[in-house]
DNA sequence: TAGATTGTTAATCGATTAACAATC
DNA sequence: TAGATTGTTAATCGATTAACAATC
């Protein structure tokens, strides 16, 4: 099977996000160089990341709606998946909190954490469960993703949980290195690190014009 | 002046992390090898990223308390940096809640909307403000950093207010390719695409597994 | 000393950019 | 037709990995 690589499937999600735009405003048509512009990257790129999911058309540019339900397809946004959360810190509530992943076919569908105070909470109408019925229940609803929010201390050893009950997917929003079996995907998303690269280029900046 | 580049920064926010650990736990050394364990990358990669941030000792490794204190000098998690949010939804909230960024040196001091009701209501301890009082703020509190989570069809047109006002790194939530003036630092964050990423994955092997 | 580990140079790999023939 | 735009190959660039001399 082919397969695109991270690099392009990264950059889908943007493609997608301008394409549904200009449906919306009904554009029919659009090239690699309009695009080029508006995603600020070569045009040659484009038309590499499109190859994959669109043909385009000579001298007119790719079919605006045509392009979009393939990137939908491609990522699987019509298929919703439904996933766990687990460990609901400040980070995981604000998770919880946020809308905009319907978009893309995830959906939470139940929360989880060991501290029994937070046991029986509703957060945006998901309510909290024990870590305890974490397995059954990923067994029961053939869970297949899990949203990893717990502090990094306990990271390794809720993914294990996770794994052995069936998990197969793992968005890890913990600062660690997860050790997991063979065909489980881990994706590791980290808020901390994205900051630190933006606050060292200001201070960089910063010290350039101060100094000398 | 030499200048790491951005893939050797987004790592030492890893780093630090373990290596913190590590110093809580007392331990004086570490070595290239067992870092490179931990974080799931060559030997080499750590031995050239930590180049920038420490010397190590022939035969013992790394100094663990010295190299933590030079990553925070590095990234400037010393010196707090003062940051503004604007728009409210979701995303806005959930990272309002998030208490994670304190130790980074992110603090964020106000935040803003353009909806009315919005206004006026208080959000882990912070107060929305009108963005109309956004300008006159940047420049009293001399804010130079801006987190922005505005729906994407008003992100360049807020970005463009942010940056008239004073501000010159912004911290892009929005799905949208900022055009900003030269100097001005902007760092794209995209959540959706990150879990575009995990699913295509794993449909990926779904689909492997079912399929012939 | 012998062995372990760093720091650095060279080789490899993968992704982006440039160039251009094909063609609608 | 002439011009614009795709699809693709080759060139470039940058980051990771391998190798190894230096040395504590």
């Amino acid at each position: 099977m082919r397969t695109l690589n991270a690099a392009t499937v990264s950059r889908l999600p943007h493609y997608y996000q301008i394409l549904r735009a200009m449906e919306q405003r009904g554009r029919e048509y659009v090239s690699s160089e309009g695009l080029s512009r508006l995603l600020g990257i070569d045009a040659s790129l484009v038309r590499k990341d499109l190859a994959w999911v669109a043909t385009g058309v000579q001298k007119v540019g790719y079919h605006v709606p045509s392009t979009v339900t393939k990137i939908q397809e491609m990522l699987g946004m019509n298929n919703s998946k439904e996933a766990f959360l687990v460990g609901v810190g400040s980070l995981g509530r604000a998770l919880l909190g946020y809308t905009g992943f319907g978009e893309y076919g995830l959906k939470i569908v139940a929360a989880f954490d060991a501290d029994e105070a937070k046991v029986g909470q509703v957060i945006s109408d998901i309510e909290i469960l024990p870590v305890s019925s974490l397995p059954a229940l990923v067994r029961r609803l053939h869970i297949k993703t899990g949203i990893l929010t717990v502090p990094y201390t306990e990271a390794q050893h809720t993914a294990d949980q996770m794994v052995s009950a069936g998990i197969v997917a793992i968005w890890n929003f913990a600062p660690v290195t997860l050790t997991v079996p063979d065909g489980v995907i881990v994706r590791n998303e980290n808020l901390a690190a994205g900051f630190a690269l933006l606050n060292y280029e200001l201070e960089k900046k910063l010290k350039n014009r101060s100094g000398r």
